[in-house]
DNA sequence: CATGTTTTAAAACGCTTGTTTAAACTGACT
DNA sequence: AGTCAGTTTAAACAAGCGTTTTAAAACATG
């Protein structure tokens, strides 16, 4: 394997856990069993090493998201939000497949840049992949054409808050599960609980 | 004011801003206008003063909230969710007669305890102020007795993130509406706007 | 006023941070 | 073999960190 991808395996995972702020180059390079500069050589800094690790999710998920939504969209009927929210099921259980622990680090790092780091990666994410977002809207907007573009918003952030959060504590939250209800479940389980919750919230009666 | 008094002031709102981890003793001095060793003599060490901070809102918070879930849990009928959820506006709200931005700087540093430091401050939380998490689910078990152990668990702490996440962003969330939508917000609107979200998220269908 | 204690002040401590330097190594191509 | 871009290495850099030290100032108590 390649020093570069050694670096963005070692930053992602000590990131998710860690927070970017949490986690020095020298932690990286450690776990990476790479030079400390070779950070600052194939990544330029520790910003646009966060950058990388970002992308190389959203590069990933992007596209099949988009396409899931407009599936939902070019359909004739009405899909209900369960559908619309179902849609980022697959998408996001196929992280799995393409790193380990996939989906729940990229649900983690995806936490992290609304907290850390002063918001500049969700600038960062809503100027790179925009569709993402606005698919999305558009995916509510058919399925509950009553909700006002604002309520819609409010709404979608809650939502963002629910899964980022339900997700980036989910290792302790289903170990508690397991220890109180003897229940063994896995993140697609968290997924599937998770789904009627912002169903319903995003489809709560709007208050006057 | 004392000494004290501004470094607390200080450190809360810069805490609220950048994190924990993201603020140092020295912005925190600087900006409380006290020298820097003031901080060590008079909180022993930084892991301290975060627990100050905290400490100061929550031993305001805790009783109002316990009172209020208690007051529910003791009327003869059943509560509805929104309700339950409503008990926590007028603590939550005075928190801004107790101090300037009290509400939204609490819910903030509140969501920076859950994801900055590794959860030292969840177990804080847990262990200093166990009466107001085990009063809420008894309130939403009387509102809503279907609802098994095991899913109240994972709904109670969906919510939770909803709100920590929420409130934790709304300051960049209200700059968005005001820019896209024309609207003026405040934090009590934002709580306002969240209530039925979380409140039809806890009374969704069971997933069978 | 004198006493002992609490509080502030400036400076330095040792350590970690992200970043840079300059030299050494690597593996192809002429 | 020799050159040269690409890569890795060890060492150092300046800056910032939390914390400690030492001494002066402020305070309250007798």
């Amino acid at each position: 394997m390649s020093t570069k991808n050694k670096i963005l395996d070692a930053a992602e995972s000590l990131f998710a856990d860690k927070g970017f702020n949490g986690t020095s180059l020298r932690e990286i390079t450690s776990l990476a069993e790479v030079n400390l500069a070779a950070v600052n050589y194939h990544f330029g800094s520790k910003k646009e090493l966060i950058k990388s690790v970002m992308s190389r999710y959203m590069d990933e998920l992007a596209p099949n998201l988009v396409a899931a939504l407009e599936d939902i969209c070019d359909h004739p009927e009405q899909p209900t939000l369960i559908e619309v929210f179902s849609a980022f099921i697959e998408p996001l259980l196929s992280l799995n497949v393409f790193r380990q622990n996939g989906t729940s680090n990229f649900l983690q790092l995806l936490g992290r840049g609304y907290t850390d780091s002063q918001g500049f990666l969700r600038w960062f994410f809503t100027t790179q992949y925009p569709g993402v977002i606005s698919n999305f809207v558009l995916a509510v907007q058919k399925s509950y054409p009553e909700l006002t573009p604002e309520e819609i918003f409010w709404r979608l952030h809650f939502t963002m808050g629910t899964v980022v959060f339900a997700m980036s504590s989910s290792d302790a939250l289903m170990d508690i599960a397991k220890n109180d209800f003897d229940k063994n479940l896995d993140i697609a389980d968290v997924i599937q609980k998770v789904i009627p919750y912002v169903a319903a919230g995003v489809a709560a009666p709007i208050n006057k």
